[in-house]
Parts: C-alpha cells; sequence; structure tokens
DNA sequence: GTTGACCCTGACGCTGCGTTATCCATTATC
DNA sequence: GATAATGGATAACGCAGCGTCAGGGTCAAC
C-alpha cells in the first residue's frame, strides 16, 4: 500500500519541513506526530500522511495553540479538515490583518507622533475567537474522558471508529431495524466499551442523538459512510436502544 | 519634571499595554524595562518614556527577538530609532507576506491540492534578515564588554555617554584644539574607563575614528550633539592622543 | 480599625524545544 | 571485509518566558 520510496527518514522530514530533526523527535515523544513507520533498528519513517499532519500541525502553531491542544484536535475522530482549513485561514488573515496594524503603528512612530497607543498589541480579539475555536474543535466529551491511553492507541481508535461508520454506510438501503444493522451498532457499543468507557444503552442513546443533531458529528460520520449516514445511525440506535 | 498624575501604577500600565503584571515584574527583573521610580513602598511606577520603551519592546518581540537581544539593543547609546523602526517596519511587511503564504497554501489544500510543498513554512528569509540587522543593532563591541554591571548602570551610562558628547555640542564654534574641548575628551576617556574598560590613548584614538566613519554612531552623536558634532570629536580625539 | 483592593517578593512549574553525550546502524571506500 | 564517514537512537540536562500560587505588606475608604 504505501510506496517504498515515498518514504521519508527524520533528516529529509526534517529537511522538506524546515523543522529540526529534534522537533521531529519531540513530537514524537508526545504523541503528537507519530513516524508512519520504525524499522527494526528503530528508524523513523515518515509517509505522505505523516507529512500532511505536519503541514496542519505547522499551521496550527503558527497560529500558537499549544501542541497539546493540536494534539487534541487532530486526533479527535470527529475532526474535520474543511472546516478547521476554513477557521484557520479566517484565524490568518486576522494575524495578518494585526501584522498590519503594527505597521501602521511603527510608521506614526517614525513620524513622531507620540501616541500612547497600544491596541495595536492587543490580542485579545484573536484569542476569543481561537476560544471558540477550541470549543468548536476541543476534544469530545467521550473523547476527553480517555486521556490515559497511548496516543498509537488514540490515533488508532479514531480511524477504527470512522471505520465503523463506514460499514454502517454500506447498508443505508436497509432498514435501520435490520439484523444486519442492529449488529454494526451493537459494534460500535462493544467498541467504545473496550476503548473508551462503559457504554451503556442510555449513553449510546444519548450519542445517537448527538450524532444527528450536531453539525460537527453529521459531516464526520457522513464523510465516511456517505451521506445521510449520520442520521441513519441515530436511527438504528434508537431502535437499539428501545428494546 | 516627570509629572505625578501621567505616572501609571503595575496594573494601569499593564492595562494600557495589554501584558501581564507578571510580565512587568519579569521585565524588571531581568532589566529590560525598568520602572520610572519606585515608592518608597517599593511600588512601581512607570512614566511615558518607560511605556514608549515599553512599545518599543513588544515590537521587537513580535519580530521573534529574545529578550536579551532586546535589551541589548535599546540599551546600545548607539540606538538609532529611526532606523530601528524602519528596520522593524521590513521585517513587519516580510511577517505579512509569509501569513498571506500560508493562507495561500490552507486555501490551496482546502481545494484538495496535495501539495506537498512547505516553503511558505520557511523562516530563513526572515531569519537572515533578522541576522543582518542583529549585525547592525547589536551592542557594541565596548558595550559588550561590560555585561557584568547591574542594568540600571548600563541606561544610564548610555544617557550619560551621549550627555557628554551634548556638552561637547556646545564647543563647535570653537578649534578642536581648544583647551576646554580637549578637556572633553578627556572626560570621554575617564567615564569610558571608569565604567566599562581602561580607555588607553590607543583605543580611544580608535574610537575617534569609529566615531566619523559608521554612520550609525555619527547619527546618534550628532542627534545629540548637533550636525557636525561626532566629526568634530573625531579631530579632537585625533588631536588629543597625538600628543 | 477593619475591609478590600492593590502591591511586593520568592519560589516552583510548565512548554517547546536546543544541546550535548554516548552508543548502534548503514553505507561508501579502500 | 575492514574501516571510516554518515545518519540514527535514546537519555539527560538546560533554557526562555513567563503563569501561578503562597505569604505577607500598604493604602484609601468607610
Amino acid at each position: 500500500m504505501t510506496n517504498k520510496t515515498q518514504m521519508l527518514t527524520v533528516q529529509q522530514a526534517a529537511r522538506l519541513s524546515h523543522v529540526s530533526i529534534r522537533t521531529l523527535h519531540y513530537y514524537h515523544q508526545v504523541g503528537l506526530l507519530l513516524p508512519t513507520a520504525q524499522t527494526k533498528s528503530g528508524y523513523r519513517m515518515y509517509d505522505k500522511n505523516a507529512m500532511k499532519r505536519l503541514q496542519h500541525i505547522l499551521l496550527f502553531r503558527k497560529l500558537k495553540f499549544s501542541l497539546k491542544e493540536i494534539r487534541q484536535m487532530l486526533d479527535d475522530p470527529f475532526f474535520n479538515e474543511q472546516e478547521a482549513l476554513e477557521k484557520q485561514i479566517a484565524l490568518l488573515e486576522m494575524e495578518k490583518q494585526h501584522t498590519q496594524q503594527l505597521i501602521d503603528l511603527a510608521n506614526a512612530l517614525r513620524k513622531g507622533d507620540k501616541i500612547m497607543n497600544f491596541d495595536a498589541f492587543d490580542e485579545s480579539e484573536m484569542e476569543q475567537f481561537k476560544q471558540e475555536a477550541r470549543k468548536k474543535w476541543g476534544r469530545t466529551a467521550a473523547w476527553q474522558a480517555c486521556e490515559k491511553k497511548n496516543p498509537a492507541d488514540m490515533q488508532n481508535a479514531g480511524k477504527d471508529m470512522m471505520q465503523l461508520f463506514a460499514d454502517l454506510g454500506t447498508l443505508l438501503h436497509l432498514s435501520p431495524a435490520h439484523p444486519a444493522v442492529q449488529q454494526q451498532v451493537q459494534q460500535l457499543q462493544q467498541y467504545i466499551t473496550a476503548h473508551f468507557y462503559p457504554c451503556t444503552n442510555e449513553i449510546l442513546s444519548g450519542l445517537g442523538q448527538m450524532y444527528a443533531q450536531d453539525e460537527r458529528f453529521r459531516q464526520n460520520i457522513d464523510a465516511h459512510g456517505g451521506p445521510g449516514t449520520a442520521a441513519f445511525a441515530a436511527k438504528a440506535i434508537e431502535i437499539f436502544t428501545k428494546e
């Protein structure tokens, strides 16, 4: 699947991305960017996906999010790349404008204006926007509950979850009450229980409603299972938990 | 001299400049921004000059200079505000442009371009420019030689030095060889010896040539002593050291 | 004279790496 | 196939630039 010729060593990855090797080591250490693979002798290897993740990381970093925040956002299985990019662009635009204000201030100072104006240094506006972004992108409650696990598990778990929804997406032509569908729901429940927390029927029911109502859940689920998967999942869960 | 009504407490200064009180404490601690005065009970008070210095600090900080670098630049008696502002503006423009590149990248990513391009994250260009700036603004050799002294002494010493040149500026109508002028030169030599390092005639001679040749010295000296002071000082020093 | 807002000085903690130091792996060269 | 050069790994320490208590003075108001 992964083309060996496309795998990069640390040094190559570092040069390409203009970060230090140490930084890659560190990002590995804190679970922010795991190498795609490691050779028998422990050498880190990075593929295109890893580099893409690194791009995202660097974008967030430029916007002054902490590494922990970045990890939480990127590892959230309901992370929505499109939306993230849009918000990032908005923030970058603010940043640019902000820099312009500083230029204006410097120009004023150069001309001798002795203005005691520090508004150009005020970053609360951006901070507020970032706060909203944090809320929007912040790890879901379910996800937050399991901070203990190691990073590799987390990142895999995210993919696994989405795989379950993808599988569900192949059953859209059936009734939500169909046994095959109901079995998928049960698998979801078991997966959550196994990896995060005991997922009672009650909790599962709550999740189902979230999937149907919250836009960000819906988008991400539909992205993996096809349009309508989220709504379908909600119905199926409702039936499952009512029994 | 300083109007009491214009003095700000830490909290007021912090609010005005949008930095934390802790930051002001810290800047005091490392000698980056000394309060204009302290009340008998130790309360820090900041006047307009201090706030202006803070503006400069924040500008430099935005450009990612370290606090130590900032202090060295601002405390250098040959610091040239005009030139600094120009360079800062240039750097800010670069920064803005840089942000724009990231916006472009994000837009490309949003449209699905799977470009493996990290050039937008490359800051070496800016770094290089900053290096030049460092050289230009970096503490002069003389100044660097005396890292030991405490910050208050440093900042005062800068002003005192310039006062000597200002005094010299009042003697421009005389011959450089005039006793009054020569005495000023001797005072300069003594001041340097007392505050920095033993200033032999040879060293003094070297300084004189620097004053005459280096544009940044010339500008700063002339700014305090009036046009022609630097050249005048150079001549006077030459005469002084030849005896 | 006491309350509340404000100030101080430590001192410890944290993030995001830079910087050795020391040792294994791989490759190129002889 | 020996050896040097190059590249990789881990471990450990260090540092800047503050945030964040903890413990304790000050000062105006009431």
